[in-house]
DNA sequence: TTCCTTATTTGTAATGATTACAAATATATA
DNA sequence: TATATATTTGTAATCATTACAAATAAGGAA
């Protein structure tokens, strides 16, 4: 997706899609590692030295308002974020605190709610998220020895 | 559960029964709130006033560690805690913050991953957890108006 | 019981992610 | 171009969590 693609998607969103945000949306998007907002400052300070770390919290968070971001619920110290919106669980390592996306077929979580996840007990379902903890390959190697 | 019982519970997963973490654990059991680290201390306080807020934290890191207690990714600004462990699943009202259960029947999510969940491209899955998110009964009535 | 060793608790200080805020800047519209 | 509005920036404040060392409690041996 180029450039101009992402800025006709911000909009849709109801996103302006200003220098910064197309900044970071492209970061976000090129770089599927789901970085916390620390990793997203970086990245993009290097061709612009006077991005805001502000500016990035802004960002993500008007990213995630429109729905285009997800803020992974994986409970470490820092949000983490991912542009990628097909549905997947994430894994993450508590040895090493890699994250791995873990793919899943449309509706296989929602297929486990009542009402395929529409209504429960009243409430209205609008985000769903499968987080998985544990030793990733490399960890779990390691522990064996 | 009376405390003599809790204690026997904490001793079989090696942490000493103390008096603190006696109560944090009986608190937890007896208001299943999914309460923050703040809300532990502030119960436990009134009848313990020395009791400190970094005996919380120890307590909730070793009871989390013994696998007594979970740890909710539910990328809120502050933590929650649960010390129930039959399987089910969050909903968060992103409007009210309130915590609701949803029960889920045994290994349905597990279920849902290659080979039931043992083994992820070479990770060993150890914990899991399914959050729901959106506008809780309460919430979504106000929304209608 | 008393002593001794070790683990735990306490309270304060430090850390680090996130937010608040106001001035500066950019954007969109007329 | 001029004007109004939204965004960005940088600094300061906030808040949850952690680090740390002294004080205390728990458990075992004599």
């Amino acid at each position: 997706m180029d450039r101009q693609q992402m800025a006709r998607l911000l909009c849709s969103h109801g996103v302006r899609p200003t220098q910064q945000r197309l900044s970071v949306y492209e970061y976000l998007l090129g770089h599927p590692i789901h970085p916390s907002v620390d990793t997203v400052y970086e990245a993009v300070s290097v061709d612009q030295p006077t991005f805001s770390r502000t500016t990035v919290y802004n960002t993500l968070h008007a990213l995630v308002q429109a729905g285009l971001v997800r803020e992974l619920p994986l409970c470490s110290e820092e949000r983490r974020y991912d542009a990628g919106l097909t549905p997947h669980a994430h894994f993450r390592c508590v040895a090493c605190g890699c994250i791995k996306d873990v793919p899943l077929a449309q509706d296989t979580v929602t297929s486990l709610l009542p009402d395929g996840g529409e209504t429960l007990a009243g409430c209205m379902v609008q985000g769903q998220e499968l987080s998985l903890s544990g030793l990733c390959a490399a960890c779990s190697a390691d522990h064996e020895v």
